[in-house]
DNA sequence: GCGAACAAGATTGTCAACGATTTCGTTCAC
DNA sequence: GTGAACGAAATCGTTGACAATCTTGTTCGC
C-alpha cells in the first residue's frame, strides 16, 4: 500500500506531500467524498502530519478538498449544478482569453493552434475519444497561455482542476466529440483571423454547448 | 503594540489568527511588501506559530500574502499591470453576474438596487467620496449576491480583496465619482429592466472605464 | 424494547523544542 | 581598497507529544 516516492533532497516535505496528494485526487485514485485522515496520508507519503496538514490547507484553498473544523478533510464532490456554475465562469473567462489571444498571439503560436485543430479532426475521424480529450485540454491550455492574461490563467486552471470527474464522463459520451470539434475549429479560425469579438463569441458558444451537455 | 483580542472559547486559534491577519492586511495596517515574521505575529495575536503558519498558508491561497520557501511571507504587492489584469477578469465575471441578476433577482431586490442608486447620486452631489465608495462596494456586492452564481461570487470576492490599495487610491481621485455614478446607474437600470444583455454590457463598460482610470 | 447518558476510541488542533536554510556582517588574503 | 570566505544571528521547516473535540458503541433507566 505504501506509495512512497523518493523524498529527494532539496524538495520540501510539504511540497512533496502536496504534489502527491494533488496527483492522487486529479488522477482519480481517491473515491469521491473519501475521508483524508492526516495520519494515514502522512504514513503513506513518508512525511510528517504537519506537512500533510499544510498540503491539505493548500488544496482546500484550491477547492479540491473540503475541510471541516475538528472533523477532518475529504475529497470535495462537485455536483452537476456546481459544475454548471463553474463552466459558466469558464465561459466568460475563456472568452476573455480567446479575445486577447486573437490580438496578442504570435504567428508561430497561431500555427500551433492550427496544428492542434487538424489533429483533433483526425482523432475524431479515427474514433479515438481519449486522444481527442487530450488535444482538447491542450488546445484550451494553449489559448489561455497565448492570451498573456496571467490572472485569468490561474483562475481557469483552478476551476478546471475541480472538473476532472465531470470531464471524464463527458468526453466518453457518444457523438459528443463530433459536435465539439466544430466548435473548437470555429474558435481556432476566429483567433487565426485575429478577430477578438468572433473569438470571444466562439469560446462562449463552445462552453454554452458544454453546459447543455453537462445538464444531459 | 500587543493587539491582543480575547481568545474567546470555542474560537479556534488558527481562525482567530486568520481573521486578525486578514483584517490587518485589508484594513491597510500593513505596509505593502511588509515582512510577516511568524514569531512576531504569533506573539502579537497570542497564538502559537503553528496557527500563524496555517493562517499564512490560507492567505497565500487567497493571494493576499506571498510565501517564499525558507524566506518567509510578506504582504503581496499588486502592481498596476496586475490590477488591470484582475479588473479585466472582474469585467467578464461581473458581466455574467449582472446578466444573471437581471433574470434571477426578485422585485424586492430590484428595489434595493434602485435605493442604492439614488443614495449614490446624493453622495456624489454632496461631495462625499467615502460614502460613495462604500455604496459602490455595496452595490457590486448586492449584484453578485442576486445573481445566485456562487462560484462567480467567490472568485470576485477573492479578486476584490487583492485590490484594496488600488481602490482606495481610485475613489479619492477628483472627478472620478461623477463619471462612475452614471455607469452605475446604467447598470441598475439595465438590471431593473430585466435585460441581461444590456446588464452585461453596462457592467463591462463600467469596469472598462475603471481600467482606463487605473492606467491613469 | 427504546431512548438518553456515558465512556472509550479515533481524529484533529495546539504546543514547545530541535534542525536546516538563508541572510548579513566580519575578517582575511590579494 | 576590493572581493571572497567564513561565521553568527535570524527565520523557517520539521518533529513528536499533548490537549481538545468529535464519533461510536455500550449501558442504564424507564
Amino acid at each position: 500500500m505504501a506509495n512512497q516516492a523518493k523524498p529527494s533532497t532539496g524538495e520540501q516535505a510539504k511540497q512533496h506531500a502536496l504534489a502527491q496528494l494533488r496527483q492522487a485526487i486529479l488522477g482519480g485514485e481517491m473515491s469521491p467524498a473519501q475521508r483524508l485522515v492526516e495520519n494515514e496520508l502522512a504514513e503513506q507519503f513518508g512525511v510528517t502530519r504537519a506537512s500533510v496538514r499544510a498540503a491539505l490547507i493548500d488544496l482546500a484553498g484550491e477547492g479540491l478538498v473540503e475541510r471541516i473544523p475538528n472533523r477532518g478533510s475529504r475529497v470535495r464532490v462537485v455536483t452537476v449544478e456546481e459544475a454548471v456554475a463553474i463552466t459558466e465562469c469558464r465561459m466568460v473567462l475563456e472568452g476573455l482569453c480567446a479575445a486577447k489571444a486573437a490580438v496578442e498571439a504570435t504567428d508561430d503560436q497561431l500555427t500551433e493552434l492550427a496544428e492542434i485543430g487538424t489533429a483533433m479532426g483526425k482523432a475524431v475521424a479515427d474514433g479515438e475519444p481519449m486522444t481527442y480529450s487530450g488535444l482538447n485540454q491542450e488546445l484550451h491550455a494553449k489559448i489561455r497561455q497565448f492570451s498573456g492574461q496571467q490572472v485569468a490563467v490561474e483562475l481557469l486552471e483552478r476551476l478546471n482542476a475541480q472538473l476532472v470527474r465531470h470531464r471524464f464522463q463527458l468526453s466518453l459520451r457518444p457523438g459528443r466529440p463530433q459536435q465539439s470539434v466544430n466548435e473548437h475549429l470555429a474558435m481556432i479560425e476566429a483567433i487565426r483571423a485575429r478577430d477578438p469579438q468572433a473569438a470571444d463569441a466562439a469560446a462562449r458558444a463552445h462552453l454554452a454547448s458544454v453546459i447543455d451537455a453537462l445538464r444531459e
